[in-house]
DNA sequence: TGTACATCAGTGAACGCGCGTTCACTGATGTAC
DNA sequence: TGTACATCAGTGAACGCGCGTTCACTGATGTAC
């Protein structure tokens, strides 16, 4: 990955894994343009080059992340294409793993450290097909009757609100300990789809 | 309020207020210490006389916000005490209206600011009694015959979550045009929580 | 009532730091002939 | 195949800035006698 010329080959993409290392393993607070060309072993004015500021790598990042959260939820959906009950169900775990695994990456994602989303077309692509995907499997519930017909728009973002709302709690320790001693995650996740549906899922 | 002595009387809360306010008029980004400060008419140096690092300061400015946001909810609740049925609405339709209103204050409570909230005890404890706010309303509203009996801590968990989604993805822009063309949000929180309603919440 | 003094809540200079950004530069690459 | 040169992707010094925090200090307050 790292080679020893002094053009660097694929600088651009360097700097944005330089980044979600450093989320992942110093958080949100330790993210600079300086700390991220430090991290990828260039000189700071380095990602001048590839991002006119520090907001274009942010956004470079979020994208990153946004296609990372697609490919997993993606990669849950897939081998169960035949089956939308399974689906959510796999979808809705995956989003939560995600959220935990790379919690400053999620947090980035949605807590508004990107300013101007819509400057950033790529970032805006990702988290629609995102949204979407969930949209998707949705609808199809509702065609195998798993949740209740109609209004499609309005219960994708019912349920992607709910899912997204237990998660952040959870990551924001709201969740008070006389739940969290008695139930998983997973188990509040179910249940909380659980009431959407007409059948139980599992 | 300001008072022209060298001793400023209650400057522990004046400085917080200025943190309210400069949240409200400049964001997360301008908040510092001295910003605070300045905002307050005191020297940079002055805050550490009531607060011993930032963090705290973070603290308290978030304990404040729980405060406002328990007493909205409190307020949207009280007059309609006979009625859990219209309470849950009126106490979604208020967090959805503070989360709006006062964006910067909502992101400070719940994006993972504040890193040791457990050291914080007022943020604690006020932090618990909104969800407990919350949990007694649906408790309520399961009591009526408004929602499903049992598992209330469920129920509550998963309410206050599809009501924490739908905002937090709205103020993130997450919630399409093509909805939000078709829709208020106040229609998107009733629908979603009326997933949960054995009868129809208006 | 007056005075001495401890206490408290401020001030302002100073520290070191990391940051975003700019700029003149230079080494490597690739293309035209 | 060799050479000249434009282009590209880096370097590193420098800028100004605001920040958190410390420290010796000082002005105001209130209490004991």
């Amino acid at each position: 990955m790292t080679t020893d010329t002094y053009h660097h080959g694929d600088l651009k993409n360097a700097l944005i894994q330089a980044g979600v290392d450093i989320l992942a393993r110093d958080g949100i607070g330790a993210l600079s343009l300086r700390s991220v060309a430090r991290k990828a072993g260039v000189s700071h004015s380095a990602p001048y080059a590839h991002f006119p500021d520090k907001q274009a790598l942010i956004a470079a990042i979020s994208t990153e992340g946004f296609h990372r959260l697609y490919t997993q939820l993606e990669a849950a959906a897939q081998p169960l294409a035949s089956n939308p009950q399974k689906q959510i169900v796999a979808c809705a775990r995956a989003y939560l793993n995600f959220a935990v695994q790379e919690r400053d990456i999620f947090n980035i994602m949605f807590s508004g450290v990107l300013e101007q989303e819509k400057a950033y077309p790529d970032f805006v692509e990702i988290s629609k097909a995102t949204s979407t995907l969930l949209a998707d499997i949705v609808s199809e519930c509702q065609k195998a009757g798993i949740f209740p017909n109609g209004q499609t728009d309005l219960f994708a973002v019912a349920i992607w609100g709910q899912l997204h709302g237990i998660v952040s709690l959870a990551l924001e320790k709201q969740i008070s300990h006389t739940v969290l001693d008695q139930y998983q995650l997973d188990d509040i996740l179910l249940f909380a789809l659980n009431q959407f549906a007409l059948v139980e899922l599992t």
